[in-house]
DNA sequence: CGGAATCAGAACCAAAAGAGTTCTATTTTG
DNA sequence: CAAAATAGAACTCTTTTGGTTCTGATTCCG
């Protein structure tokens, strides 16, 4: 089955933590893991690696954490994913990042379909912000309305 | 990353010989095999699931082989990639068959976002067909005219 | 007939990826 | 300096994927 890795899930539920605490919500790893109920380590990891991947900041020391690198309405589900996951493209190929090359890429008969496959999804999970997840009545709305003014 | 399984890529590329072979093509493993350069056990266990999950219809004995169940224009990359992959939906809450429960489904904020976003995924991939695969520079102008006539 | 070609289904094994923990720095505060 | 926090990497265990093998059933054709 397609689905998201258990890391990027966490990733999510993190995330949202940070949004609905705001911009200014400096939260550790020991808040988060006894409000989300997972692992301190499992935490952790996970808040390392959106801290490297310029999503939250850090704050060492005594009182330290993390917080928004950014405003909620500014981080998309597409950038979450990516920074837990890897880059999102259904085909090795056709990752936007250019490197993956099976050899008959030049010729291949479905590679412009590939891409605007890839494209499509990730367009999907880019218009969808963290702002939008705490608010999920409004969030659905504002994805059509995005999809139907920019469609692919 | 999120991608394809080898499995599913396996399936597309042989459903791809199919819809040139046409209707009326009857197609064995070894023809695949040789075709496709995979190995022959491998192709033999892609055709048997695409079987089962009724793309293919197979006859048996001297002669033999498969033939697809239904014009290219009516067999969807959604339909393919499912029979090889299972169903499509990145969490596992909220797969359409109506499987998963994660305990806070009643509640879930999140959750009608990832109903959205689910959708959006799979009617890119139910929005291209197997004769368009075949058919790159066509199919990509179709699949723009889909979506913008039909928004998610 | 009967054997060869072909599909059907399941079991099986090895390799890779995923999930999670642990350990050892490093930085900051008080 | 000691305590509280993040940083980074290594490591193990489990699950999934990828692929093969084996046995059985069906059909054609000489
Ligand atoms: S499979 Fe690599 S470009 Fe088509
Ligand atoms: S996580 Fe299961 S419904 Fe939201």
């Amino acid at each position: 089955m397609i689905r998201l890795t258990k890391q990027a899930d966490y990733g999510i539920l993190l995330m949202t933590q940070f949004a609905r605490a705001g911009m200014s919500g400096l939260l550790s790893t020991t808040d988060l893991s006894t409000r989300s109920r997972l692992s301190q380590p499992m935490v952790n990891k996970t808040l390392k690696q959106l801290q490297r991947a310029g999503l939250l900041v850090s704050h060492r020391g005594v009182n330290g954490g993390y917080r928004l690198a950014r405003d909620a309405g500014a981080i998309t589900l597409e950038e979450i994913i990516e920074a837990m996951d890897g880059p999102i493209a259904l085909t090795e190929c056709h990752e936007h990042t250019g490197g993956g090359d099976c050899g008959i890429k030049a010729t291949c008969p479905t590679r412009v379909n590939w891409g605007v496959i890839n494209s499509a999804i990730r367009d999907s999970l880019a218009g969808i912000t963290l702002l939008q997840m705490i608010h999920p009545l409004l969030g659905s709305r504002r994805i059509k309305e995005r999809v139907k003014t920019n469609p692919v």
